[in-house]
DNA sequence: TACGATAGTCAACATGGTTGACGAAATAGT
DNA sequence: ACTATTTCGTCAACCATGTTGACTATCGTA
């Protein structure tokens, strides 16, 4: 391994990585606890986001979080539990049941999107522009397949 | 938010680390997996690391990993059913049970540390050193407090 | 009309986490 | 030396997330 510098082990790229989503994501819920949401979880917030304005059925949420549509589900239950998400009627489709953003799913999207354009800033305040826009560039060059994939307890578990 | 840039909105920077995070894992535990390693996932190589050279106790592993012994104590019941971690009674401590790695699991720490620094490697002709280096420090500046925290299944999901 | 495809649900189970309770063993205090 | 406290491991019950398989109801079509 004459490539492998000691200084800068390999396995710490990951850690630092995991270490600076968890930093954002902690940050988030912490400020989004604040404004009055303090049930939603990490997850949550990406439900949401893939559920969308327009709404959308169990299984095609599943297959857009790369999950059974049982787990899809089961996950919708949750949110629509603690209010943030509903379901109703499909009038052209007695099988399907839509699954909407309530208002207060809404406000929690909105806030979400808000508070990371200013966790981002804050990285810019510390780093630097250039520096947050070329972490931001590489990791799309070397990343860009994993793109919004979710299905993290159950990949990352097993 | 006259800070916010539309370019580069906030909510991107955590599914990019993420996603970072994900590509190596994956292609950690795929080469892991053409390498004799199939059963390992992707938190089994955070606890052997966890459990390290010395061997340790379901409690201490437990703090270290930020969780409670009884989930350290059921991580590593099914670590010792693969064959990677072994339960030893201590001597010195009839209440202690020694937690160490097997040869197995001793193999599959040495092969992810050189997979990890052949992966990175691999960013480095992709980013170019620098980039790489600016990364981890940039990483390290804003993210060092949660610097090998692994809860994560619990603590994504909720 | 009858059949195949699709949507949703139910059931059973695995994995990883929690809290509470408890016995056995070590340690500290009187 | 005896007792009280602490510590370690485990058991039990439960929650959240995921899986696969089976099932019903409905839709669309040959």
């Amino acid at each position: 391994m004459a490539t492998a510098d000691p200084a800068r082990p390999g396995f710490a790229l990951p850690l630092l990585l995991l270490a600076g989503f968890r930093t954002l994501i902690d940050d988030l819920h912490a400020e989004l606890a604040r404004e009055g949401h303090p049930e939603l979880r990490p997850l949550h917030g990406f439900v949401l986001q893939a559920v969308g304005a327009d709404g959308t059925t169990a299984t095609e949420l599943g297959q857009r979080l790369g999950i059974s549509k049982q787990a899809a589900g089961k996950t919708v239950d949750r949110l629509v539990a603690v209010g943030y998400l509903e379901r109703v009627d499909d009038p052209t489709d007695a099988r399907r049941r839509l699954v909407r953003v309530t208002p207060r799913g809404a406000d929690g999207l909105h806030r979400s999107a808000e508070i990371f354009d200013r966790l981002r800033e804050r990285w810019v305040e510390t780093l630097g522009p250039k520096r947050v826009a070329a972490m931001e560039d590489d990791l799309h060059t070397v990343a860009s397949a994993n793109w919004f994939r979710l299905d993290v307890p159950g990949w990352f578990g097993g």
